[in-house]
RNA sequence: GCUGCUGUAGCUCAGUGGUAGAGCACUUCCUUGGUAAGGAAGAGGUCACGGGUUCAAGUCCCGUCAGCAGCUCCA
């Protein structure tokens, strides 16, 4: 599973890296700086406003800025605007921006007296050859390393977004604090064309699209985290189902089917109830046995491999399952389609000896990379090394399992970063983090490497040398879950899916009904194709057909009056536009057929 | 799970403690229109669910469920 990344709370190292963010050439300090200052800004104006209010921290990030409090009594969304007005009055006033530095005690004393005990925290924490400092304005002054902007009544422009709650330290054993986020700009424009491209992503939130185009649903009724997928996302997954078949049967994978309940000792022996039972459902009684819903596949797999006696030469045995699992996600996790309690991984394990493992690895690799780039989608490739806590097996193991996942990666030319601590509880992992077209990042892709599960379970294989030895599993999967990634697809497409995987390919609509036969001849030869069309022959008026077709994203409108029936042509609109581009029927078809067979995201 | 917010027609949303509303969608009728909403009428509601306060609750209070933003988790 996957998950969106956050920014970093050390916002200074990304202050230039956002989307339309970066400060002006010219600008004598860093667009972080400048939020760091606002976000102190925010800081008094609170102060002002919430008497006995404490401080937490308060840093730039990739698109802002933010600040904790902990107020004496919960603060609301509303009061942010009363927080703005008081941010510019402050600003006007106290213009001077002053740095100064005490020592340990003097700052101790000073953040006492104003009963400042998240402060004095951090000032502990502070290493003993730092020095202290204050960045302040007016009456106002914080605990800071700063860099800070020289001046609070330089030109610049900013907005407080939304109130939300944080941890303190981010450890949910801490008290939760109120957190502020804002952002800030030098130029009322780059302000102004953040909020918009705000605005923008909220129309390609998925769950939006999802409505607007009838594509799935999740109800209360249900349970939360559990998707319907309605017929137009059935099309869209079922064209995604082929494609993967079809690149994994030439792979070599072959299709297993595995229950979806099992005895619980089965996940005993695979250490899912020690190392992973908090995200496993209750158990079920059955015939006075108790039994669990997988949240892996895995275990399954083994039970074949395990049937009978392997032999080298079977090796390696690619097994591939659109398994549906269960996970118990917590109730404030659950995200529309992209983090829920039920989902289908498509799913593969791969039992295979040492020797075959590096060009094993790599293979999936490559799969991986045909099948992200078939979506345009570009990716970050992270290696996923052992946990903290909760896995199994020894750490020479774990060390060969990551190496191997490191050569496999070096021979394709595959980029690593580090993701230290991230790996499954069993192994260390490749992990493939997608961005959307609006720059955020999602984890989907996976490649695990597990000598573990082999030894709990006791697999084996008889080698050339008459010898029993255990096998090496791969586990993977690409899309990693069919929800999260057509979740994710929606978003990168905006709805306006490639014509191949497009819920409905192509509108027919006729000028007058008189056209209705034309247009139902030409239904029937694009239905020959396995084309999805939606023949728009009811009565009512062109126009309207054509606003119905362009808020469904149908790629192409097909309109026919009378000299398209007398020239046997189409006068093509393509999705989004305005244009009429008027072609012979089979012309149209030609293209059809070349876009859906190269997979093309184009619809030229 | 935690902090804050939200839940009214299929969708988007108004609604001051006193008779349940609009636009779009839907149905029917009229309209035959050359490229992004033709016209009219009709139908559609357990105001998420359960308690409470009140003469009276969509509106106030409590709880539950679901959703939104974030945190934490998960991978």
């Amino acid at each position: 599973m996957t998950r969106r990344v956050q920014s970093s709370p050390k916002g200074t190292e990304r202050a230039m890296s956002d989307n339309g963010a970066a400060s002006q050439v010219g600008e004598p300090f860093p667009l972080s700086t400048l939020r760091h200052s606002v976000a102190h800004l925010m800081a008094s104006a609170v102060g002002k406003l919430y008497p006995g209010v404490q401080y937490g921290i308060g840093p730039s990030i990739e698109h802002g800025f933010y600040y904790d409090f902990e107020f004496p009594e919960p603060i609301t969304e509303k009061d942010l605007k009363r927080i703005e007005k008081e941010m510019r009055k402050i600003a006007k006033r106290d213009k001077e921006i002053v740095c100064e530095s005490l020592t340990r005690d003097e700052a101790k004393a000073k953040l006492q007296a104003g009963g400042q005990e998240y402060k004095v925290e951090l000032l502990d924490s502070i290493p003993e050859d730092e020095a202290i400092t204050f960045y302040g304005h007016g009456e106002w002054a914080d605990l800071c390393e700063g860099p800070h902007i020289d001046r609070m009544d330089r030109e610049y422009h900013f907005k407080l977004l939304n109130l939300a709650g944080a941890y303190w330290r981010g450890d949910e054993n801490n008290p939760m604090l109120q957190r502020i986020y804002g952002t800030a700009f030098w130029t009322k424009e780059e302000l102004e064309q953040h909020l918009e491209w705000l605005e923008k992503a909220k129309e390609s939130d998925h769950r939006k699209i999802g409505t607007e185009m009838d594509l799935f649903s999740v109800h209360a009724d249900v349970g939360g985290g559990l998707v319907f997928w309605h017929p137009n996302l059935g099309v869209v997954r079922h064209c995604l189902e082929q494609f993967w078949w079809e690149l994994h049967t030439k792979a070599g994978y072959k299709p297993v089917y595995t229950p979806h309940i099992s005895r619980e000792a089965l996940f005993n022996v695979s250490g899912h109830l020690e190392n992973y039972g908090e995200m496993m459902y209750s158990p079920m009684a059955i015939d006075e046995q108790p039994f669990r819903v997988k949240p892996m596949n895995c275990p399954g797999h083994i039970m074949i491999y395990k049937n009978r006696g392997r032999s080298y030469r079977e090796l390696p045995l690619r097994w591939a399952e659109l398994g549906n699992v269960y996970r118990y996600e917590r109730s404030g996790q659950l995200h529309g389609m992209l983090r829920v309690r039920g989902f289908t991984q498509d799913d593969a394990h791969i039992f295979c000896t040492p020797e075959q493992l590096a060009e094993e690895i790599a293979g999936v690799c490559r799969l991986t990379n045909t099948i992200l780039e078939t979506f345009g989608f570009e990716y970050t490739a992270y290696l996923a090394t052992r946990p903290a806590d909760k896995t199994i097996g020894e750490a020479e193991v774990w060390d060969r399992a990551t190496e191997a996942l490191k050569e496999a990666a070096d021979s394709v030319g595959l980029p690593l970063e580090l993701d230290e601590g991230g790996g499954a509880f069993y192994g260390p992992k490749i992990d493939y983090k997608i961005r959307d077209a609006f720059g955020r990042e999602w984890q989907n892709s996976t490649i695990q490497c597990d000598f573990n599960l082999p030894e709990r379970f006791d697999m084996s294989f008889s080698d050339a040398d008459g010898e029993l030895k255990r096998p090496i599993m791969v586990h993977r999967a690409i899309f990693g879950s069919l929800e999260r990634f057509v979740g994710g697809l929606i978003e990168h497409f905006s709805g306006n899916f490639p014509v191949w995987c497009s819920p409905t390919q192509v509108a027919l609509i006729p000028i007058r009904e008189e056209q209705a036969d034309y247009c139902r001849e030409l239904e029937r030869q694009l239905l020959e194709r396995m084309a999805r069309v939606d023949c728009m022959t009811a009565p009512g008026h062109m126009n309207k057909k054509i606003k119905e077709a362009q808020k469904h994203k149908v790629p192409f409108q097909l309109i026919v009056g009378d000299r398209e029936v007398e020239e046997k042509t189409v006068a093509i609109r393509r999705r989004g536009t305005r244009e009429q581009e008027v072609v012979p029927f089979a012309e149209f078809l030609e293209l059809f057929d070349r876009l859906v067979e190269t997979k093309s995201r184009e619809l030229r």
